[in-house]
DNA sequence: CTGAAAGCGCTTACAG
DNA sequence: CTGAAAGCGCTTACAG
């Protein structure tokens, strides 16, 4: 910029006033600028002018997410990308891969380069090393995740309702013994689900067996081979939910290696691609994505902007899809469900 | 800073230096400092301090992918994701969309917030715009699609190689009929992989037919259609080499959709989970993303380091996964070929 | 309409 | 071992 006025043959200030458009420099100093900086390959530097700037925004905002490379993860960014764009802001994702401390790392690292805001998929039991920064006047929205100790704005799935309508299918189609496949207990999704699944078998005075529950699922093989211990089991489930991805993965794959996808009902959560294809199509309850990313960063730059109304706690639906795998029978269908069997 | 200094009674220098960890300062001092930035808590500027640094480094880098959602600009990312991080560096991620007008904007928005250095997944035909930057010293590396100006980095799968494996696989399974489904022809991998196409049907003597080449395709449900059309045609195709991940998705379901895919070949490229439970399991040509990644970053982090020895281009193999789609044999099998069609 | 001075939060290049 | 001065590239808050 220096070179520019030097070139040019007017003041810094007046360059400054061209680059950012400005009103009030003459058409012919605005010229000489414009050509000067062309001819120096001029370059603004935004972090420079958000240093000095009165609001200090650095037109960037962070988004932790479980791991970027996930389905659930990338679609987030995308629509979070796709809003901050809209707005000349840039992310910086970084992944938490279920790690506390990874998560605390990350977070400061992008406070120390001055992040206008932050979006939180936490992996943490603790989220208050974030309330410093937020005391000194960063936006934060949690997503997916409840924060447990921050009363804070999030955007969060309906998991337990999700949950349980999957098992209410289930056990109107006959079935009194679904099992629950889920990941670490410790993540706040894994236990709203776990708890909607006992609300529905509750509500159907069904008793809980845990023997039919296996939490700490970390991958399709170790979901694939809590499928095949439960069904060689002395009292194998009928039916079973997969509360998660990956889970859901293993789970189809160990009930299509061991020949049982037509006998044991399958309902999953969140999407999967070619499900329709596999025979029987796969049941799944489906997250609205689109619909938690916009709600976020919508209420993120609300903050941004400056709205200090009291912090917001957003919960987005699910849907259940059914193609098949849901619907298969179990020993106590009659009525309706018993001609389902049928036909 | 500052306050920091006030509080401790030292001066702005001392605090520098104590957060930087520099040797030299008595430990009462530190000890002060420490204390005073905690009570304060005091969160240091990478920002500001990037700007006053003499190498100017801000510990980001920019990454231009098609798009952040997809399954194979999201397993990029994280790769990247993890050298950067084992550096302290922060990636700033961008969807280009096949747009270069985005990419440009992208390129420029990064740029602005001086990001060390850039890896690049580019749509457009001309990347001069890059090299500005490149001259004013910004290492920049091409991922996935070369250059076409620039004499620059870049790290690419091995299309045409790929491509030429996967139909001489359908070739020697006894098609010859072969038909192509790619994306856009102005992308360069998937002009590469056509000429891998029609490299292994001049291998074989076979004569190419232009009625048998669908591109374009920008999604599974044009895929799709371009399928039907191909199969009602008059002479149809006995096997089809899908080139590109979802152009394979639109393929699959057509096939399954027409109850053909016993009976058309099928070779796909990108991997697709759950597709080796597919009746058949669909047959793939796998590309090494985390070599991609690797290669990128390592190269790219090796230019910020000062690397300047002359631009390199690394070619990365792909792999055939069989798993029966493409195994289906056509009417020209013979010999060992005919043997597997009675296995 | 234009510009000189001060300063954002930090590091450099010194001097002591 | 410690600090005062200058300056990174820019904007603010002025004065003219």
């Amino acid at each position: 910029m220096r070179d520019v006025a030097a070139l040019s043959g007017v003041s810094i200030k007046t360059v400054s006033r061209v680059v950012n458009l400005e009103p009030g420099v003459s058409p012919d100093l605005t010229d000489r600028v414009r050509r000067a900086a062309e001819q120096l390959d001029y370059q603004p530097n935004l972090t420079a002018s958000s240093l000095r700037r009165r609001d200090g925004k650095t037109g960037s905002i962070g988004l932790l997410l479980e791991n970027v490379a996930t389905p659930f993860s990338s679609a987030l960014h995308r629509i979070v990308e796709a809003i901050a764009r809209g707005r000349g802001v840039v992310v910086i994702a970084g992944s938490v891969d279920e790690d506390p401390q990874r998560e605390r790392d990350l977070a400061m690292s992008f406070f120390a380069r001055r992040v206008d805001g932050l979006i939180v998929m936490s992996a943490g039991p603790d989220q208050s090393y974030l309330s410093t920064e937020r005391r000194s006047g960063t936006p934060i929205v949690f997503i997916d995740r409840a924060p447990t100790l921050l009363a804070a704005d999030s955007v969060l799935t309906d998991n337990s309702a999700g949950a349980r309508h999957a098992v209410e299918h289930l056990v109107a189609h006959g079935h009194r013994r679904v099992a629950f496949l889920g990941d670490l207990a410790t993540i706040s999704t894994a236990a709203e689900r776990l708890h909607g699944y006992g609300q529905a078998l509750d509500e159907a005075a069904i008793a809980r067996d845990p023997g039919l529950v296996r939490q700490g699922l970390r991958s399709s093989d170790e979901a694939a081979s809590a499928v095949g211990a439960l069904l060689s089991g002395a009292e194998p489930p009928t039916a079973i939910f997969a509360s998660q991805n990956l889970v859901t993965i293993g789970a189809v794959r160990a009930l299509h290696r061991l020949g049982r996808q037509h006998d044991v009902a399958l309902v999953g959560f969140d999407n999967l691609p070619l499900v329709d294809l596999l025979d029987p199509g796969v049941t799944l309850v489906l997250q609205d994505i689109a619909g938690i990313g916009l709600a976020a960063a919508h209420l993120l730059f609300r903050r941004i902007d400056g709205d200090l109304t009291p912090a917001e706690k957003v919960i987005i639906p699910t849907t259940l899809v059914t193609r098949g795998s849901g619907e298969i029978v179990g020993p106590g269908a009659s009525g309706v469900n018993a001609l389902r069997r049928s036909s």
